[in-house]
DNA sequence: GCTTTCGATGTTTGCGTGAACATAAGACCA
DNA sequence: TGGTCTTATGTTCACGCAAACATCGAAAGC
């Protein structure tokens, strides 16, 4: 860049390289000012909706700053006020549905409240990729962060949290360090076995989400208890890693499982890999096996059959964290404390009474 | 948290109101300067990493900032810099795999580059949804924007664009008056058709996209020409919605048409729901009907039968925006001009040669 | 021994805003 | 008519940082 000529120029009041001075560099609250007859803050008055500027100054501001297409400088505000007005969010992937979903709802929470949304990708799920998220936090312009991620990974890394950035965190179970908000995973658990042992099978099997993954293991603490809490024989689980793929592996060994007539699956993209494996089998859904997934991804109505699977309300999940987000930039304090909100059984057609 | 006051008083050996005060304040470089005895500018060069500065002297600023907690403030940066080194980038949704898939690649492009990614949402895909996204910009802190968005919907409100701000649009044909990054759809779904062709079909049906969608009629487009360059007959294309629920409609539609022996499908969700309509009426894929997607979602292999369809490298797209945005915003210039980035075709189990 | 040079560090300044304070010009009342 | 409010607007300054320039001390050259 070779503005600095220019910039000189401007300094002295000449015409052309004056005039070329102002079209390179951005227009600032003096330039409309100078244009409008008036001091820069009025113009600040006028641009923040202060009263105390009588109609006819604030007209002549208004086109003066539309004459000059004038925009508000938010480094210079975000100086001033000493804040940033946006949240950071950090996650791993946007490829799971509560991932997306939550960051959705956040961004919609966030744009309402005046407040951007500043994404920081972690490039690996590891203690070095969270680190290193946590580290360029130094350096970026946000209030808040939202942490959507297992939290054991940041154990470590938390202490090196910079003073002064509230967090929240979604998906963990450090609620007695963090504001956390997440779904009632363990009752949607709950729900989905006891409607499955309320069709009258004689127990459920479940295919669980990978291990360290508190969302897995929740749902399946909370299968296993409604299972002993109701005398029912415990299965051993099975395990897949989210996708279809393993859900589809895990599905082969269930279909020969003659004991086998129910599966809580803990995503639905398992399911629909049980699906498959099921049918190459000879087995029917739900005639003889009856599934229930947990997400409520909008595919379920278009599995086949439809599924019958845990509804999460992630736009709710995202809600909250910017409510809790906000209370803490606002109060200037940390609040540890989870915030669940409710999930439910969606009917539809994959669960029926076992065979007799 | 309230570490703050055991920092301070480090800094300032005075009162506890003094304290208080500084504790509530972030600490500046000018904290640092004092604790590590140099001047502030001391204390930016070493932040900077610039040369000329003594090891010991170095040391001792490092050693400060830890002690005082010091994060450089980017708003302070930006405005000294004229840049905020962050990138905006407006959308509807994220639950399309594509966007999501194009935001994760940009995300990791960005942060690689240093930079950050501002999420600027979308409330409706209307022009004013889209309008008052783009006013938002006014206050936002970004160099240059990514719009996601099919561009039919951004004209009118391009025209308020704020000078300066730089623009890639992903998925749009305003390759004249942008700088464009989409894949190469038309090319997709060239190899679908021939490839179905290829395998015997007499012609292909197809399963549009909603209208008003570039990237439906684009497919489309390439659909209906590939047919007639064969010479074949083109068939009445359905249209769907790009939901696994519009799939299953068309699907029964399809069903009911003996004619019918492969489908092109625009989405892989719609081709879901294609199967299940298939599988209801009973006709087998690819036994009696072959079936081609587009996207090549994750599921798309446990689908049953694992699905043919058309892959599109989104981190790729994803990368080049952001290697467009920066160029313009280094050089200064707007770029119109299209980029495309291939696509595949990945040949599963869903087609095969038709039934005689 | 005296300047010259250069490397390390300090001082000044201004980026664009907006809070706090200052001023000017009417309006109103006694 | 003089004084007191009120209202509209202007001035000053600091936010935290880093570019530009200034200084200082020591090593090097004569």
């Amino acid at each position: 860049m070779t503005t600095g000529a220019d910039s000189t120029a401007a300094a002295l009041p000449r015409s052309t390289a004056l005039d070329d001075a102002a079209a390179r560099r951005r227009v600032s609250m003096a330039d409309v000012a100078k244009r409008a007859g008036v001091s820069a803050q009025t113009v600040s008055r006028v641009s923040n909706g202060f009263p105390g500027v009588v109609e006819e100054t604030r007209q002549a501001v208004l086109q003066a700053m539309s004459e000059l297409g004038y925009r508000p400088n938010s480094a210079a505000r975000a100086l001033k006020r000493g804040e940033f007005r946006s949240i950071g969010v950090i996650l791993f992937t946007l490829s799971t549905t509560g991932n997306m979903r939550t960051l959705e709802g956040i961004a919609a929470s966030a744009s309402e409240a005046g407040y951007a949304i500043t994404l920081i990708p972690v490039s690996a799920p590891t203690q070095i990729g969270v680190r290193s998220a946590f580290t360029r936090l130094d350096e970026l312009a946000v209030d808040a962060v939202i942490v959507i991620m297992e939290v054991h990974l940041l154990d470590s890394s938390m202490f090196a949290l910079p003073p002064g950035v509230h967090v929240v965190v979604v998906d963990s179970d450090a609620g007695d360090r963090y504001a956390v908000v997440d779904t009632d995973q363990a009752d949607g658990a709950r729900q989905a076995v006891e409607h499955l042992l309320g069709l009258g099978h004689r127990t459920v099997h479940h295919l669980a989400g990978p291990e360290g993954s508190f969302a897995a293991e929740r749902r399946a603490k909370a299968w296993r208890e409604t299972l002993e809490a109701s005398g029912r024989e415990v299965p051993e689980p099975l395990r897949g890693d989210w996708s279809g793929e393993s859900g589809y592996r895990a599905g082969l060994e269930l279909a020969d499982d003659p004991s086998c007539t129910a599966v809580f699956c803990a995503n639905d993209q398992m399911a629909l890999g049980v699906y498959r494996a099921l049918r190459e089998r000879g087995r029917r859904v739900p005639e003889d096996v009856s599934i229930v997934g947990f997400d409520d991804i909008p595919d379920a109505t278009a599995f086949d059959p439809p599924l019958t699977t845990v509804h999460q309300d992630f736009a709710e999940v995202g809600r909250r964290c910017v409510e809790q987000a906000l209370e803490q930039v606002r109060g200037g304090a940390s609040r540890p404390g989870s915030t669940l909100v409710p999930t439910h059984l969606v009917e539809r057609a994959s669960t029926a009474a076992p065979p007799r």
